[in-house]
This record gives C-alpha cells, sequence and structure tokens, in this order.
RNA sequence: CGGGAUGUAGCGCAGCCUGGCUAGCGCACCUGACUGGGGGUCAGGGGGUCGCAGGUUCAAAUCCUGUCAUCCCGACCA
C-alpha cells in the first residue's frame, strides 16, 4: 500500500493518486458511477450520476450563453462529405478523424455522409442561405450536441469517439466584431468555470500549429490537473472570413457592397467533467464544487433504538427545508447499509456536505455536518440550519478554488534557460512560462525534447524582450509550457 | 497507428508453464437474525458458454492460429 492521505481504517478500492495518477482516475469514474464502458469501441455510458454534473455545467454555461444574446438550435448529425471538404484545412485536419455513413436503407449512398466531427461546414451552409444583408447580421447561434472524433486513445471523458458538447456558430458585419465575440467568449468561459467549477484557467491564444483548422486564431482556457498536467477546457476560434468565402456567406453591406460575413465558433466538452475529477479529486475518491454537485447535502441518519420513530421523522423534516431553500439534497435512508458505511460512499462521491442526525442530535437540536474538503465536522444548530448549510456550501466553493489556485501557482514557474526548463519539466510537473520566438520549428524541438507544448500565449501580457528558451532569436511572445492531456 | 501488457462471476485475482474428476478465492450481491456516531457479526444462498472464432487432441480455461476489447508508453486530438 502506498502512502495516502486516507484516515485509519479506510477501505476504498481507490488507487492512491501519487501511485498511479491514471489509475486513480479510471478507478475514481467507475466507482463514483460517473462512466462506464461500453460495447463500443471509445464510446462511454454516462451514468446517471456524472450525467446530473454534465446538466449542471450545461445549465451554468447556458444560462450565460443566454444572457449575452444567444440563441439554442439544432443542427443534423450527419453531413455531406462535399461540405465538409470546403474548406481546406478544416479537410485536412478533421478528414483523418471522421466517421462516415456509406449505406443507408439497404443501398449504398450516392454521396457518404459525414458523422460530424463539429459543424463549421453545416452551419456555414445554413448561413449562407439565411443571411443577405448587414440587417441580418450578427448571427448568434448555439448548440448542444454530440460530435464523433476517431480518436486512437481514449478516455472516459477525457477523450472519448463520441461526446457531447456545446458549440456556438456566429457571423459578424466585420473583423473587430467577430473578434470582440471570440474573446467575449473566452471571458466567459473563464468566468463560467473558475465561478461554478472552482477551474481556475489561464486564457491566451494558441499557437499556430495548435489553432484549429480553418481558423485564423484560436484562444484557449487552460486549467493544471492534479498531476501537473494541464487540460484545454475549451476554445474559442475567429475564423476570419475563411469559412465565409469557402461556403459563399455573403452580405450587403451598409455601403451596398457585397461582403463575406466574419465567423467564429467556440466549444466546451464533457471533458470538463474529467477536469473536474482531476483538479479536485483525492485518495478517498470525487470532490465536487458545490454548485455543480448533483447532491449538495446528504442526509445520513443515525440509526439507533426505535430511530424510524424519532430520526427519521427529523431527518425528513430538514430534508423539506433545505429543498425549500434551494439546496439539492439526499436523504440515505437505507437500512442495508451502516453509517460508517455511507460515509464512506458518498464521500467516494464527492458530496460537499454530509449532515448525521441522531438521538444525541435530537436532544442538543442540532447536527453534525462534514465537510468534504477539510474533513472538518462541525455541530450546528437545527434552528437557521438551511442558511448555515448554504453559507458553508458557498465556503466550500471558495476554498476549492482557492486550493485549486494556490496549487497552479505553486506549480507555474519561470525560465528563460533551456537546460532549466528541461529540468522544470522533470521535476515537478506544471507550467513553466518562458520566452518563445515564434517559429515552428522550436515548438516542435522543445516538444521532442521535453514533451511540453505550448498551451497559450496570454493575451494582454507585455512584450517579453530578451531571447527564446530556445534559440537566439528575438522572443515574441511569453509562452505557456505544460505536458498535456 | 507503432511498442508493451492483460482478458476466468459485478470488481480484484488464483488456476495455464507440465491438457484430465463438479473451475476456485476475497470483496460485492440475495435471505434471515443480531447490529448501527467512520466501510459490522453470524448462518444460509445465488451467480461462469474461462473475451470471441477456428484448429490440435479421446479430452482445452490450459497448447496453436486468428480476431476483438481494455490498460500503459509514444506519434495525433475538445
Amino acid at each position: 500500500m502506498a502512502k495516502s492521505d486516507k484516515p485509519e481504517g479506510f477501505v476504498t478500492e481507490i488507487t492512491p493518486r501519487s501511485q498511479d495518477f491514471s489509475r486513480w482516475y479510471l478507478d475514481v469514474v467507475r466507482r463514483a458511477e460517473l462512466a462506464d464502458y461500453s460495447p463500443v469501441k471509445g464510446c462511454m455510458v454516462i451514468r446517471p450520476y456524472g450525467y446530473a454534473i454534465w446538466e449542471l455545467i450545461q445549465q451554468a454555461f447556458d444560462k450565460r450563453f443566454k444572457a449575452t444574446g444567444h440563441q439554442n438550435a439544432y443542427f443534423p448529425l450527419f453531413i455531406p462529405e462535399s461540405l465538409l471538404t470546403k474548406e481546406a484545412e478544416h479537410v485536412e485536419g478533421f478528414a483523418p478523424q471522421v466517421a462516415y455513413v456509406t449505406h443507408g436503407g439497404g443501398e449504398q449512398l450516392e454521396e457518404k455522409l459525414v458523422v460530424r466531427p463539429t459543424s463549421e461546414a453545416i452551419f456555414g451552409t445554413m448561413y449562407a442561405k439565411w443571411i443577405q444583408s448587414w440587417r441580418d447580421l450578427p448571427i448568434l447561434l448555439n448548440q448542444w450536441a454530440n460530435v464523433v472524433r476517431w480518436e486512437k486513445v481514449t478516455r472516459p471523458f477525457l477523450r472519448t469517439t463520441e461526446f457531447l458538447w456545446q458549440e456556438g456558430h456566429t457571423a459578424h458585419e466585420t473583423a473587430e466584431e467577430g473578434e470582440a465575440e471570440t474573446r467575449k467568449i473566452l471571458a466567459l468561459y473563464k468566468e463560467a468555470v473558475e465561478t461554478e467549477l472552482a477551474m481556475p484557467v489561464v486564457t491566451g491564444q494558441k499557437s499556430d500549429s495548435e489553432k484549429f483548422a480553418g481558423a485564423l486564431r484560436t484562444y484557449s482556457i487552460e486549467a493544471l490537473m492534479g498531476d501537473g498536467r494541464a487540460l484545454q477546457a475549451g476554445t474559442s476560434h475567429n475564423l476570419g472570413q475563411n469559412f465565409a468565402k469557402a461556403f459563399d456567406i455573403t452580405f450587403q453591406a451598409r455601403d451596398k457592397s457585397v461582403q463575406h460575413v466574419w465567423g467564429t465558433s467556440w466549444g466546451v466538452s464533457t471533458r470538463l467533467v474529467g477536469g473536474v475529477i482531476m483538479i479536485h479529486g483525492d485518495d478517498s475518491g470525487l470532490v465536487v464544487p458545490p454548485r455543480i454537485a448533483p447532491y449538495q447535502v446528504v442526509i445520513v441518519p443515525i440509526p439507533r433504538g426505535n430511530w424510524q420513530e424519532t430520526v427519521l421523522p427529523k431527518a425528513h423534516e430538514i430534508q423539506q427545508q433545505l429543498i425549500d431553500a434551494g439546496v439539492r439534497v439526499m436523504l440515505d435512508d437505507r437500512d442495508a447499509y451502516t453509517p460508517g458505511w455511507k460515509f464512506s460512499e458518498w464521500e467516494l462521491r464527492g458530496v460537499p456536505l454530509r449532515l448525521e442526525i441522531g438521538p444525541k442530535d435530537i436532544e442538543k437540536a442540532s447536527v453534525l455536518l462534514a465537510r468534504r474538503d477539510t474533513r472538518e465536522k462541525l455541530p450546528v444548530p437545527m434552528e437557521g440550519l438551511p442558511g448555515a448549510i448554504r453559507a458553508l456550501l458557498e465556503d466550500i466553493q471558495q476554498t476549492l478554488l482557492a486550493r485549486a489556485v494556490a496549487f497552479r501557482d505553486d506549480r507555474t514557474q519561470r525560465t528563460s534557460n533551456y537546460e532549466e526548463f528541461g529540468q522544470m519539466m522533470e521535476g515537478r510537473p506544471g507550467f513553466v512560462v518562458a520566452p518563445w520566438c515564434g517559429s515552428a520549428a522550436c515548438e516542435a524541438q522543445i516538444k521532442a525534447d521535453t514533451q511540453a507544448t505550448i498551451r497559450n500565449m496570454p493575451l494582454d501580457a507585455e512584450a517579453p524582450g530578451g531571447v527564446c528558451v530556445r534559440c537566439d532569436q528575438p522572443a515574441q511572445a511569453e509562452a505557456w509550457f505544460a505536458k498535456s492531456y
């Protein structure tokens, strides 16, 4: 047994994080019943508990999209092959990962259909029909959908053949508006992920080699996971006029000229669920931030004597009070399990607060609350309980964010010395910030030497000065490097 | 897609090298009783085409061939 931070006497079936992070991750996914493997290669079943987390993430983002003037729509799963191939870089980028439908209704199709790997092509095609005038702009649409990419190596939530996401696709009158939208969404992503998932992210621009196939520029949010590797948690692309030209999306402008629209696209996926697991989880399992926790509080009644007549009614009463206060609560009144078993089980599932109530508590008119994040146990009076719980949940949310920020900062180093760069990547994995000349050759060589890639380059960073960490050319940007998922 | 490993009950494994009675163990599951504030105890019980398909053999979980899946390490990606 490797060291773990679990209290003595704990039995779980989870590999300790320090022993094998990857195994730990898979154990948590399975034991917390977030997802399971399906008979289809690379495809997972998202189980109810995992899906509930995804639904809460969806709601959090959806609310923000709508508040910024976006509308939801639904576009088809199938795209004629000829449409995908219209934008040259786009095809080249996605062709190797595409699944085709070649037969339908017992006959071979005249034109193969692509199962969408992303929907720029179909949105572009429809936008060409819908847009005539500058008065039709901007178009701000989003869809919640599944997409398919034939990945060679898959892992639940982080990379699966089919995955769920949202993809926003917008069209604008000017280049400035397109860029403004791209950055607005980037900021929205950062705010949503930090507020709701307690996942601090670094925002910035991708290097050319990492940008979206067909985009002018790609921005991303990058988070640091518990093992020091970075996860791309969301991307926002400025498509320029590339797709507008490929799909002939034109409008007549205020000055009567005919112009191509300026496009953007952006997405976050079920990968975020994987990020939540890897950023907050510990050796006892999952830790779910309260704002996206399917159950924020689990009530465990202590069965003693005639508890069914004494403890249980009180537990129901508290449950109802919490529901009325807008708290997501579950009362675990199963008789087949002991309290101790339930404690472990709900910790494994990451429920932020456990509420124990037994005969002793009823005598004292209080309950015992246990925090998942700090493991503190605190007696709290029944009087005013919902308010106290809401405050605690908020505190847990903030604590998780602060902890993740501290971890990220602790694992972020700076250097302009290449040897040191290599040692940093070897020693304690994390972000290494270093000046970069902007050449793809240097970027590739750094990756070959250290496995680290440029995650992104912060937007408002001052020009770094000096020379590239690897060559002698003047530095063009301050790049955030890390090994990534 | 290259390199490595593994598929035996829901999970974790033994058995395979050296073929041979009815395929085992721990946990989980079911029934009952006693229990219950950090994964309880006792008693009884259910669950397997040994990943799949061929082959060798009187006989295959075991040997051979193929295939599929999963995991790990690389090259590609939300």
